[in-house]
Order: C-alpha cells, then structure tokens, then sequence
DNA sequence: AGTAAAATTGCTACCGGTGTCAAAACTCTT
DNA sequence: AAGAGTTTTGACACCGGTAGCAATTTTACT
C-alpha cells in the first residue's frame, strides 16, 4: 500500500518484530538456563530498560512499533517481571494477606480459593496467615507480618476481622484492608457485610411457615458476632410473627459439632422443649442431628433442625441439612477486588445476603 | 574485675548499648512512622551497611561489642530486613509454595498449617497454590508461578506429587522439592512416603482379627497412587491370612461422599456381598454408612466399615468410623523442614505409616 | 616498641526493577 | 528549512539489601 523505497533504514514494523524474535532466539541459544531481566530484554531490543519498565507498566508513551517488538521478546523469552525487585520501588510488595482464624477448613479453603480466582490474573500472590486471638502479642504478630512481607493489603475472616484493636492497628501502619464480617462494624469502606441476621430471618420464616411456633437457638461461641448476628435474625424473624425467642430456648454452643451433639439433652430437658431448633452453623447441627439419634429421635419428625453455612457437611449427614446458604466463595472474591482496588466483574456485583436451602432436615411440627 | 582508666574513648559495652538504643529512640522520635531500613540503623550505630548485613546474616565476623549495640537498635526500632531486598541479591525469594490439587478442604488446610507451623520459626514465608491437573498447560502455569516468584521450594501434596511430569520440570530449573506421596516414585531425597500400605495392611489385620473372611474395597479415584496403594496393603493384608480381595469385591469410588453413598447397593447387589468394607477415604466412608442408613441397615451389624485418613468427619458420623489415622500435619511439617534443609527435630524424627484408631463402624461379621 | 597475623570494618558494585528529568526524534507550521 | 510543540527515549540515581575485596584496627609475639 505505502510506497516506500526499499532503503535499508526504512523496514517495516512486521519485519521489525521478526527481527527481534530471532535476536531473543539466538539470546537464549547463548545464555540456555538463564532466565531473562530487564536488561537482557533491553539489550536484545537494542533499547534503555527505561523503556522495557513503560511496557511493564503500560505506559502509553512507548511508540507502537517498539511496543510490538519488545514485547515479542517478552513473549519469545517467556519473561516476567520480578516482582521482587519491582516491589522494592513502590512502598509495598505484591503479595496480599489472607488472615483468618476460623477453625472450619472449609471455610478457610472456599475463601483461600475465592480470593486466589481473582489474585490468577494479576501480579498479585496470596500469603495464608492463620492466627490465635486469644495470643496477648496477636496484634504484634500481625504488625510484623504484614511490614516485614510489605504486604499490598489483607483480607481478613471472621472472626479475626472483628477485631478493633486489629482493624485500628491497620488503619494505623495504613496498610489496605476488607474486613468480612456479619454486620458493619467500623468505616464502611473496609467493611464486606455478610448479613448473617438475614439469614437466619429467612430460617425462621421457614420455620414459621411450616407452622413451628416453638424454635429454639443453638448458639455460636459466645462473643461472635456471627453467632449474635444470627440470634438477632432469628428473633426478628420470631417477632414479625409475634412469636419470641425465650432465654430458655437459648443453649450455648461453640460452632463445633460436639457442642451441637451435647445440646440435645439440653434442649429436651426444658419443660416445653422446642418443635425446632436454628443451629448456629452447619457443623453443630451435625452434631444435634447426630445426639437426635443418640436419645431415639429423628430429625425432622421429632425436631426440625436448620443449619447455617451450607458447606458440605449439610449434604453429608442424613437427613441432608436444610440449612442458610452462605456465599463464601463470592464474597471472598469481592473482598479481593475491594482490597486490589479493581472494579468488580457484574456477576458478583448483586451477591446478596445468604438464602434458605430447604433439604430434609425440616417438616410440620407432629402434632398440629 | 579488670583494671581501667576511666578514660572517656573506654566506655563499657553496656553504656555502648544503651547509647544506641537512646540513639535509636531519637531516630524514631525524628521519623515517627517510617519503617528503618538498613541504611537507617546503619546511620544510628555509626557503622556501615555492610556491618548491618554482616548481623543480619549470622556472620561471626563482628565484634561482640558491636554485635550488641547493634542487635539493641534493631530490637528497639522493630528493625526487619526486607524479605525482597534480600531475595534480589540470591537467586530466590524467600518464599515457599505448597502446590496442591486435593479436593479435601481438611486436608488442605491441615498440610497448610503444618507448613506454616515451621516456617513462623523462620524467614520465609507461605505461598499456596493450588492447580488443575487436567489443564495441559498445567506444568507451565506452576512454572510460570514458581519462577516469577522466585520460589525457594516447594512442597507438593498428592496428588500433583504423583505427576512424574511436574517433578521433572522442577528438577530442570532447580527448585527444591519434596513430593509427598502414598509410596515412592522418584528420587528418595525428594519424596516423603507416607507408606499408605502399610495403613491399609493394619485396616485388613484389624478386620480380619475381628473374624471377616470377606472384605471389599472401596477405592479411590482411578489412576491415584495413594488409592492403588491402599489397595495393595488390603490385599497384603488380606494373603498373609491366606485371604484374597476378588476383582467384584472391589467397586470404583472417586474419594467423594456420593461414591461412598452409591457403593452400599453395588456391594449388596453381589451374589455373595462381604461382610465389610475398607473404604479409601473416610468421606466415602460416611456416604457409605449413609448408603446403609438409607436401605435400612446400619453398621456395624449389618456391615462393618473402615475408613482412611482420620480426618474430623469420622468422629462426626454416626457410628463413629473406624479408621486408618494420617499425620498429614507431621508429614507437612516434615515436608517443610526437609524443602528448607533444616534438621528435623526430634519429636518428627519417628513419625510413621498411619495407624489405626478403632472406634464404633467395625465389629464381628453378624453370621459367624 | 615493632611487626606480623588475625579480627573487624567499609568501599564500591550490583541484584532487577522504577522515578525524574532532560535529550532526541518526530510532527506540523509557516 | 527553521521553529515550536509533541512524542519517544535514555541517563542516572535510587529502592534495601548482599558480595568481594581492600583497608583499618586489634591482638599476639618477639
């Protein structure tokens, strides 16, 4: 199309990156088990690593042609960037901090996984960092962590992410935080809320509807705010009925399966025991289905029982849990792009409140 | 003790020290919120980086003097050399990756913890990538993740650890690696063998004592080492009885609850159906149970049951499994000590096969 | 005290990138 | 063809460390 005389100066941009492409061939033929940086690129373009760096960055002022060839060599030559070295620059590294303390691995990997979908396609790495609250130097701990790794930012788990004294120490060494937590607990920009009191509104309508009046709660570890969220839904959804959650009807647990196990007695102790009973999470009402059958009972012929979580365990005992579905895996996903400051993809922009997934757990009170 | 001019050049080495750190507080009182780096405890002790580096590295070549004031400093400012300064010199970060592809979120996080356990007492910290096997470009991607990141080592859990294909790809760019795998299949000094035969031998022992003549396997997922590994300890276990595992006694599973579930009708479906099952897994383990529960018959009367791995599920079913207990955290912990080319404490050193835990799935066969 | 050996310490370059700012190479006008 | 404005590019210092080797100080010994 374009005449041009063919001087030897004037060559065409396809030509150009061909050329390239054959000078990175012949680098790694000299230099077989390295792997290339900056400079190798640069030299091999024949350019400053000034200008490998803007198209790192994507930097528009690069011209289009030099764009094209250089990268073809960093296609050719399969390079990446060190993140390293590139961390050393800005204040902070690329690495993100997923900090939890929930005991349910379940939860743990569905976050871990959530959070690792979106970190895939970016520069971005996932570092784990379990903790102990009840440790005094926890908050130390965390300091360190994060200002040794100069960590980009965290997302924290309940029930972690509760934690004031935490979330003040990150405001403090600035460092980017999402907090996922049952209801807003500090500046909202740092908050993801889980709305677990919907929920467990949604459990008790079930309940309700199914023509239950007697309900009783099997509680979380006493100071959760999941656990209270939880109650607190259950008692609205009681009230909007004009029914009421009554102290006795209330047996503590501790989210773990034997608490649910022990709770039966409990519940069946009680004067007037309950037709049905909301469990704090799906682990504990394993447990209750399980102490059900211990004393000669069955679920849900002899007690409803409502789970919270929906993790796999609810499908896995008989009769399969109904249960709250919780939208770990999405909700993890959000925290990520918040804390990466990335606009989050439509399908996870309407990710709602957890919802009711009725299984078998559940039926009519037996005598009406 | 020692005889001296109070001459002012010859101050003691405490006085030595608490003038660093007063030093160092005054530093801190000029730069309120920045982190010190080399350079700047370098300036406060009044000696070079280099000296710094030589602390921070364990040189022995530093006057013990020297040595305190400057270990003082870093105390007082919370000094920590940054991890990504000092992986640029090296040719690696100082990050470990745990590659895994279980499905089992126990697993996961047990291995995970595991590893992390021993590398809080270090530098390095915990990369956790999980990977698809049945994508094809599966080896380049952990390639790709594993030379960016400069990886130290890495720590693969089945079962990645089986693919021949990934160990050799690690072996060609040098990374350090330690497979944790049911049995051997490479070189041993990058294997830890977690001798699943030997567990399910015990399996077989403890059914056969209990007097069951016919036992089935429920296997894993096809093409599993740690699958043809348990069924080969079966069978071991099964011979030295004088016993044998006929082909129609074995009914393929896939490690999930559901194949567990959908096993109980093949098995009793069989003209002459055993009188228990060894399972590959405990989650298959309580479909099975849950099979039983739903065609009207229970463990341990109708069938005995026994599961693999001991993970929290088989004290959550009802019976309790009885099973094949796997120190999954120990060996990580092994796995981890071993990719950083520490001295395995003590307390590791005889960690073994698995061992069977006996608890209420598993009795005398019913007709004896 | 003088000197060699040993113990400390610092200088300088470098790891693989990025920021600043000025220089060079193009446009477009006139 | 020169001048002005834009677009590209590069030189250089720097991020927070480490390595090699030379320089300095201390110690031991005559």
């Amino acid at each position: 199309m374009r005449e041009e005389m063919t001087k030897p100066e004037k060559i065409s941009a396809e030509d150009h990156v061909s050329r390239s492409i054959s000078a990175a061939r012949s680098w790694r033929q000299s230099q077989p088990d390295r792997k290339a940086t900056i400079n190798d690129i640069a030299k091999i373009a024949g350019v400053s690593k000034k200008t490998i760096s803007r198209i790192i960055n994507n930097s528009p002022y690069v011209k289009n042609e030099t764009r094209e060839s250089i990268k073809a060599i960093m296609t050719e030559l399969g390079y990446a960037p060190n993140p390293q070295a590139r961390g050393l620059n800005f204040t902070h590294s690329f690495l993100i901090g997923l900090i939890y303390d929930n005991p349910n691995p379940q939860y743990v990997v569905t976050s871990q996984e959530g959070v690792l979908d979106v970190l895939k396609s970016t520069e971005y790495e996932l570092l784990v960092h379990p903790c102990d609250r009840s440790d005094p130097s926890f908050i130390e701990e965390v300091r360190n962590f994060i200002q040794r790794q100069r960590l980009f930012g965290v997302v924290l788990t309940p029930s972690v992410s509760e934690d004031e004294r935490l979330a003040e120490m990150l405001r403090s060494i600035g460092c980017r935080h999402i907090r996922i937590a049952s209801v807003e607990l500090g500046a909202p920009e740092h908050m993801l809320v889980t709305h677990d009191a919907v929920g467990a509104e949604k459990a008790a309508q079930h309940l309700i509807e199914l023509g239950h009046e007697k309900i009783g709660y099997l509680s979380g570890r006493l100071g959760f705010r999941s656990s209270e969220e939880r109650q607190r839904g259950l008692e609205r959804g009681l009230e909007s009925a004009g029914l009421k959650l009554p102290a006795d009807y209330i047996i503590e647990g501790d989210y773990k399966f034997e608490s649910g196990l022990a709770s039966v007695d409990k519940f069946f102790a009680l004067a007037n025991p309950p037709t049905a009973v909301f469990c704090a999470n799906d682990q504990m009402a394993a447990g209750f289905l399980q102490g059900l059958r211990l004393s000669g009972r069955r679920a849900p012929c002899d007690m409803s029982v409502v789970g919270f979580d929906d993790f796999r365990v609810a499908q896995n005992v008989w009769p399969r849990l109904t249960t709250i579905h919780m939208p770990t895996s999405e909700f993890a996903r959000i925290a990520a792009y918040r804390v990466l400051d990335t606009p989050i993809p439509e399908k996870l922009t309407d990710v709602k409140a957890p919802w009711l997934i009725v299984r078998d757990s559940t039926d009519k009170p037996r005598k009406t």
